[in-house]
RNA sequence: GCCCGGGUGGCGGAAUGGCAUACGCGGGGGACUUAAAAUCCCCUGUCCUUUACAGGACGUGUGGGUUCGACCCCCACCCCGGGCACCA
């Protein structure tokens, strides 16, 4: 009797595994392909539980596949480049380059403790050249494209670190590290990644993926999109020729607008101000609303400020007269940074008309309630169904809808405005001053301006020992040996970017290069990558439903016109799970509430820890860390373990019951239990693994057939061994994707050699699956009322007429008369009386 | 405010419109043991009737609806979680 050892079977597997070469995939046209794919882990501290689930459920399903006899691409790597690594050796001195390397190494250890079926062939990590040398490559292509291009744009600036921040670093409008330092917006050069000229294609495109990704993750993209869709129209400044566009959606209640309002940072605002009647004291308030920087939280709270600049503008349908206010509400970033504001008909400029007594006028009465006064209205009617327009000139009596249609049309052909779709969308920044990332591969030459560096001189390598300490200009400009290069058009002495990569830029595109991950002529084979693609399953947190996944799907279609690929989206169905929580928040170093992971693995083994993962909670939960409920995993694996072994010596010679000629109806009453209840089992949790991923209501099955073995001891006696085996080895062979290596040696003690993978999922046998006898529920009234076995095969008019026939259920109806039966076969039957 | 999720025993959670609470945890009782641990067996939604055997009523956030039948579908509401948010 043996006991079981976690710790030397699943060391022992691992090494079985990796001598074999049981996880390697390449492109093979003979097999059907599987990709699957989790998203790459930021090698940063130790890995605790929380980290493992993604990897859990990525590597169950792959091994699954395996067994289905899929090829499967299971590749591991390192999103290696960012800011934890560049403070590390501003902090303690350590150059990042060594502690991601460390890092990497402890992720790996663990990553290999949980004998996760990767490729490790295939495994790359973005912050070697081998690697970013492709970033490089894409942003030269980008740039002849004109998808790449330079201009001015505000970054959040420290003061104090003379540097600048990214967004998450800017707490309460403060820099996270001088609470008391307000950050500045300041204007500089910076990179971008034209992805607007996408925004159309990317929400189009998800018809071809709505199928496989969580309706949430596609609404977040959606809304981060924003199209909508309007006009744009021209009022002309009154006594003068400048003329103030604004973006409006409403262009039907344009008869209602009262005031035209511009951004604090519209270009005009100055002039107006320079040539009205402005007084020193609204060149005040223009400076403080400018300033201002509103912390993220205060934004939709923030009172509505603004005041009159003295100038008026023309409405260009109806010739009125309306004053023009600055407002601090209006988005220089959105539309034109300049709107008509209709208050009667919008909820933001009814706020500010209130407050500053601006007339309301109301352009379009509500078909279903009262007809609304400007003067007394308390909410404006903003809805554009169930309208019609009123004191709008010829556009009385239209529905806001027809309204909009014509009088854009109208505006369009007497030149004053043209139908325009906006986005929120804005183009990706991509540079970072700051030194571990990808340089940008670009030199400026004195003569010959801007000039990218030749494909030949790829990559543009990081230069080690660079002075890390923060001058308020990207470090490599303080690397002179980096910065100073000849220009390479003409050879005068020219300067090198000095900005690097976003790390989103490494992540767009990585699950490519594990297709190929050596090829050092381009990013990758086309054909390879024709082979794998699209990636069959994608699974990751809900964190990256935006960025990432837009900028993955945004980097598909530049390949594609660019002639690398010939899909549209590069992920077909995408799973985010949940996370894993202990104390009722996420495993954080910084809460000091993880569970480690290696500690996890050597006190009860990683099957235990796989087990738990994914038995406590369904896979897209939230899952609470319960050291109670692991208990019981470890606990299952042991009786598992000891069942298997009691019976391993006396089944081992025994050859496997084999389906040919087998008759279950000649089978033996424990015999037909067991053999039902297994492949009962097997349909429902292939259906789990391969639709529903209810990895949870897997587990609990095949603990239920434990339980049923368990309950039909002694197996001894009253059953071919032949059988027993049968379901022995069914039973382990579904529980494999989950407890891997438990499994592997349950089956070779049961006298199996070569491996589960090469042996694969079980058969499943619907004859073997069904049951002689159904107990057939009894509802009267919809009630319970009593239950009866009955053999299988009986026609609805017969179940119906047994039923009624028994005198359990004939004393119940005590002779009233049914007004309807119902029966499901194999189910129930309900029997309703008149009341 | 808008858009998604979700609300089931003491807890994590099961349930193609068909026996609600599978499976696990916890709890109670028992066996084994000198004892404990481990292991094994039994019980474990609430209330009521009954000496007992049994039986009944209620029960999936609340209120309605559809249906022979609703955790599941529809409507309204409450609560919790998440995302977005002056986007004109």
């Amino acid at each position: 009797m043996g006991q079981y050892d976690p710790r030397a079977i699943e060391e022992k597997w691992q090494k079985v595994w990796d001598e074999q070469h049981a996880f390697y995939a390449d492109a093979d046209p003979a097999r059907p392909k599987y990709y699957m794919l989790e998203m790459l882990p930021y090698p940063s501290g130790t890995m605790h539980m929380g980290h493992m689930r993604n990897y859990t459920i990525g590597d169950a399903v792959a091994r699954f596949r395996w067994m289905r006899g899929f090829n499967v691409l299971h590749p591991m790597g390192w999103d290696a480049f960012g800011l934890p690594a560049e403070n590390a050796a501003i902090q303690r001195g350590i150059d990042p380059r060594e502690w991601t390397r460390l890092n990497i190494a402890e992720f790996k250890r663990v990553l290999k403790r949980f004998g996760f079926s990767y490729d490790w062939r295939k495994e790359i990590s973005t912050c070697e050249p081998e690697y970013y040398r492709w970033n490089q490559w894409f942003f030269l292509r980008m740039l002849e494209r004109g998808i790449a291009y330079r201009k001015k744009s505000r970054v959040n600036w420290c003061p104090k670190c003379q540097t600048v921040l990214a967004n998450e670093q800017v707490v309460n409008g403060c820099c996270w590290r001088h609470e008391d330092t307000l950050v500045e917006a300041r204007e500089i050069e910076q990179w971008f990644l034209k992805i607007t000229d996408y925004a159309e294609q990317l929400l189009a495109d998800m018809k071809e993926i709505e199928d496989g990704w969580p309706e949430r993750v596609l609404t977040m993209q959606r809304n981060w999109i924003g199209k909508s869709k309007g006009a744009r129209v021209r009022f002309r400044v009154e006594g003068s020729d400048e003329t103030i566009e604004v973006f409006t959606t409403r262009i039907d209640t344009i008869y209602g607008a009262t005031s035209v309002l511009l951004s604090p940072e519209h270009p005009l605002v100055p002039k107006l101000l320079d040539s009205g009647s402005a007084s020193a004291q609204d060149h005040a308030e223009w400076d403080r609303l400018r300033k201002r920087v509103l912390k993220t939280e205060e934004i939709a709270t923030a009172e509505k400020e603004g005041f009159f600049t003295g100038r008026y503008a023309l409405n260009p349908f109806s010739g009125e007269k309306i004053p023009i206010w600055v407002a601090n509400f209006v988005l220089a970033e959105y539309g034109t940074g300049a709107l008509m504001s209709v208050p009667a008909h919008d909820e933001r400029d009814f706020e500010f008309s209130r407050k500053y007594n601006l007339p309301v006028r109301v352009v379009v009465q509500p078909l279903n309630s009262a007809p609304l006064n400007g003067a007394t209205m308390s909410v404006p009617f903003s809805e554009h169904e169930h309208g019609t327009l009123v004191g709008s000139g010829p556009y009385n009596g239209l529905s806001p809808d027809e309204a909009i249609e014509k009088m854009t049309a109208d505006a369009e052909a007497r030149g004053f405005g043209n139908a325009q779709i906006t986005y929120r969308l804005k183009d990706w920044g991509i540079s970072r001053q700051r030194y571990w990332g990808t340089p940008i591969p670009v030199i400026y030459c004195p003569k010959c301006g801007m000039l990218p560096v030749p494909d030949d001189q790829l990559p543009v390598k990081l230069p080690e020992k660079v002075d890390l300490v923060e001058t308020g200009k990207s470090p490599l400009a303080t690397a002179p040996d980096f910065v100073n290069v000849k220009c390479p058009k003409c050879g005068e002495m020219g300067r090198r970017e000095t900005d690097t990569m976003d790390t989103f830029v490494d992540s767009a595109w990585y699950f490519y290069r594990y297709c190929d991950p050596h090829n050092d002529k381009a990013p990758f084979d086309e054909e390879i990558v024709r082979h794998w693609f699209p990636i069959d399953q994608y699974v990751g947190g809900i964190t990256h439903a935006i960025l990432h996944l837009l900028y993955s799907r945004f980097f598909t279609k530049v390949m594609r016109d660019i002639g690398l690929v010939k899909i549209n989206e590069p992920i077909t169905r995408l799973f985010t799970q949940g996370m894993v929580q202990k104390g009722g928040v996420a495993m954080s170093k910084s809460r000091g509430n993880v569970v480690g992971a290696v500690e996890m693995a050597e006190q009860y083994g990683c099957d235990t820890g796989r087990l738990y993962t994914l038995f406590a909670a369904p896979p897209e939960k939230d899952l609470e860390w319960s050291e109670q409920a692991i208990e019981g995993c470890s606990r299952f694996l042991q009786r598992l373990y000891r069942l298997v072994d009691a019976q391993a010596e006396r089944l081992r010679g025994v050859k496997s019951l084999s389906y040919d000629g087998f008759d279950i109806s000649k089978a033996t009453l424990k015999e037909k239990i067991l053999l039902r209840k297994a492949h009962q089992t097997l349909k429902r949790i292939t259906r789990d693994f391969e639709q529903r991923w209810h990895f949870n209501a897997s587990v609990a099955l095949i603990m239920e057939l434990f339980n049923g073995l368990h309950a039909q001891e002694p197996l001894s006696e009253g059953a071919n061994p032949a059988v027993i085996k049968k379901v022995f080895e069914m039973m382990v062979l579904m529980i494999a994707p989950i407890t891997p290596h438990i499994s592997e040696e349950l089956w070779e003690m049961l006298g199996n050699s070569g491996g589960i993978i090469k042996y694969g999922w079980p058969d499943y046998r619907e004859d073997l699956a069904a049951e002689e006898e159904y107990e057939i529920v009894v509802q009267i009234n919809g009630k319970v009322r009593a239950k009866l076995m009955v053999a299988d095969g009986q026609g609805e008019e017969e179940l119906r007429q047994l039923v009624m026939a028994d005198p359990h259920v004939a004393a119940l109806i005590a002779g009233k008369s049914p007004a309807k039966v119902i029966v499901v076969p194999k189910r129930l039957v309900n029997i309703v009386l008149k009341s």
